[in-house]
DNA sequence: TATGAATGAGAATTCATTCAT
DNA sequence: GATGAATGAATTCTCATTCAT
């Protein structure tokens, strides 16, 4: 999980089977997996529309023909690095939200959970923001991503309310706001824009959604 | 200033000239803005990358090659749409802030200036949260409106810290998180996720940035 | 007669009319002429491939619309800019050969003649060695004046030939050759890599010409 | 080596090699060399401004696309084409000179190597003499090459003179009328204006050289 | 399986020509 | 007549996709 080589799956995956997995799905997932990573440094790189098939074959170290082989066009290669990425981030921030504990720890687990992924994963934040240019289709997917990562946050929010530790109301639209927020951090993180490091981001945005601004500093 | 022709310019327009207007300036003017509205259109249907100089004159009602007479290139018409927009909407949230009061009514009109500005110009919402992945020229102006748009925000907050009706701390911050909502919220309306009235999507996020989530609700 | 604005046509112009010149023809000729002139200078400074309609108006001081009022086409203009500028130059080099005298003398002045010329008119000569790029009837245009130049020249050899000054055989390749020779020198001067005076490029020509290289030098 | 098909390269090529040509070298040459063949036989057809690459391609039997795999733009085709003729040009002229003998017998094997490059080559011409109308660099390149043919033609004249054969003066200046002659010559030749056999040409442009025309004929 | 040469649809841009004013 | 805005055919170049080896 190096910097410059995101790994887009669990780090150790538990493989479940009673018939031995053949070479050629072993090497035909290694690739896969290689192109979609290399999609995602190119992407970073270079900008979505400026990606092409052949400088993701190239970064990947296969020819371009190969690339045609494991996907059917760039744009799902496209959609299955976006995919594979965002499964495991919100894998990750689910994770983060099981866990449990008080609100404010949960809702500080899950924004260093998130924003420490992107801190790690750069390239991706490309993929993961780019306004859905492509198919309908492809629309499609971004939306039920978003859908999928609010509605996490939103079950974090309800749970907590259910507690009684936050005001009830509207789970989903805090939701919203907690994803805008990240998001717009994120960007000017990678962006270069702001440095401050993860645990003070972390608590900052932590105070903001529990206290708002109008109030004293309540904690810590 | 229907859903269907966003006008680029302020509504009302008052010329204090002496001498008269040529007709090909106001022509000129004329097809600049329709392009540039056409434009908006265009990328509000197909996306940034998929916005062709054809069609974008089509949808204007122009040869192709009349664009040429108006715009340098494809780059220079996004730009000069995004940009007129970006201005007009800048501008209209600093007469919020301008206005003055006390912090909660000044937001609320910040927040309602916004987010009515996308209801009212969905096609624009595409360019204005576009990655830039043109020209490096493209991508500081892009970083250079973003800047504009937190420093607005910036400078209410910190108004409202040195009247002591906030807490003093970091007003960029604050700024960077409320552009992130409005842009997270304002995604959900304009691809028809969320249909609260304005007023009342206004009044949730005054309530959440006040005062966060974790007291119970305080006014109104 | 500048060397800023050539003059196609003959300085003095002597019209033998009966019926009064209206103001129209009158006017009509001058743009013509003013047309052609400013096509010769754009293909001068840009070469042919490179002089657009709207440069040579602009350069005429007109509007590009009115230059279709007197030319049917760009190929128009530039073959008529070529004809009248060949005209001129064959009629100068019909009366250098006419005034008669010794060959010698008479070559020398038809070299003075030619090579002056393009001294004169620098910007024509990319005109006239532009190879036929055109229509079938532009080549052909081109031809019959590389043949009515072969013809004056080779009438000159003749006619001394019949003077018994030259050796009999075969004036048009003898033309040929001069007309050769004065091409290359002309592209030389004009490209500025010889700088030899007139009456020296003249006369070192016409010792070659008369006398080969072989024997030595006989007279002057 | 038809007239159909110039073959850019020298006829026989040994290959002094102890490790094998690969396929993929053998054929990408072979492309190359088709396409720029092909580039030749269209601008002999159509002339240098109006050759496309489209028909180039077609010319070459190639899909559009293919010709930017070996040339990265249609200057670069018609440049190396250009300059691979040239080169062969010249090297056959210097092999001519290099030969020896007398100065009639070296300059009746230039002349016969220069106008029988170009009655085999017939479409090469139009390359050779067109204006560079194109980048600086391309107008670069021609003036290069003619100075460097005219270098060739002054160091056989030069030889000459150093031997007492011909008048010592100027040699570079007896190359450049050389050259021009020359240039008409295949002019005349290729446009099927003149269709003197190849040895009565250049006997007929040697006598004129050495002996000029005003002496009787010397030899021969 | 892997390759990468070949393809050709499609994009931006230019400019000769037309025509309403 | 004169203008110059408008047109769209034509051109160069790119790149996703295919396919013979």
């Amino acid at each position: 999980m190096t910097a410059d080589r995101p790994v887009l799956y669990p780090d150790r995956v538990v493989r479940i089977v009673n018939h031995p997995v053949t070479k050629e799905q072993v090497v035909g997932e290694f690739r896969c997996r290689a192109i979609q990573e290399a999609a995602m440094r190119v992407v970073g790189r270079k900008g979505l529309a400026n990606a092409t098939v052949q400088e993701i074959a190239s970064e990947a170290g296969v020819a371009k023909g190969t690339v045609y082989l494991y996907f059917r066009s760039r744009e799902e290669i496209i959609e299955k690095a976006t995919q594979t990425a965002v499964d495991e981030l919100l894998a990750r921030i689910l994770e983060a939200i099981r866990a449990g504990g008080p609100f404010r720890e949960v809702l500080e687990r899950v924004l260093t959970t998130h924003i420490g992924y992107f801190d790690e994963h750069q390239d991706f934040f490309r993929l993961y923001f780019a306004m859905a240019d492509g198919s309908e289709e492809s629309r499609r997917r971004r939306l039920e991503n978003r859908r999928r990562h609010v509605a996490q946050l939103a079950e974090m929010v309800a749970a907590a309310a259910k507690r009684g530790e936050v005001r009830a109301a509207e789970p989903e639209r805090v939701a919203v706001a907690v994803a805008g927020v990240v998001r717009e951090v994120v960007f000017r993180r990678v962006d270069g824009k702001s440095s401050y490091p993860l645990a003070d981001e972390v608590e900052f945005l932590a105070d903001l959604f529990c206290d708002g601004i109008c109030a004293p500093r309540r904690r810590r």
